[in-house]
DNA sequence: GCCAACGTTGGC
DNA sequence: GCCAACGTTGGC
């Protein structure tokens, strides 16, 4: 299994309405960026997520499954970006933001910090445990 | 509201 | 193929 991060406005799609859209998952359009392209098309089924609100909270919210791999995303004209479905898994107990995780120096190199535009971005297996042990979440 | 980072576009 | 201009993201 691989860890990811993906990013949101919650004004534009939050974590509630993830969580409200239910176990059968809804799809993660709208990335067009060839980077991140390249991380959703990696992606398998039952790979964990973290959700995290840019803007408004910059914070990890919860986590998110894989449901659906990668095809190509409806709400692109040029066929050329692909989106994923992600379902609601658990929400964190304490929200981890951006400013825990720009304190902790095991952290340092994670995407969220390195490449802050990157809205879609792979998680190390060791980072995902820290992050998880600083929200308060277990067994995921 | 500002600005840094960075991707994209288009002239040459 | 280079690079300046420009647009967007996202933190502060």
């Amino acid at each position: 299994m691989s860890y990811w991060l993906v990013k949101s406005e919650p004004d534009a799609w939050s974590w509630q309405q993830q969580v409200e859209a239910g176990a059968k998952g809804t799809a993660w359009t709208g990335v067009r960026n060839h980077t991140a392209k390249q991380n959703l098309k990696t992606m398998k089924k039952g790979d964990h997520v973290f959700f995290y609100h840019s803007g408004v909270g910059k914070e990890i919210v919860g986590v998110a499954e894989v449901t659906r791999e990668h095809f190509p995303d409806p709400t692109d004209k040029s066929k050329m970006f692909v989106a994923v479905d992600l379902k609601a898994v658990a929400p964190m107990p304490q929200p981890v933001t951006l400013a825990a995780i720009k304190g902790e120096r095991a952290l340092a190199e994670m995407a969220l910090v390195k490449q802050s535009r990157l809205s879609v971005q792979p998680v190390t297996a060791a980072e995902w445990k820290l992050v998880c042990g600083m929200g308060g979440l277990k067994g995921v």
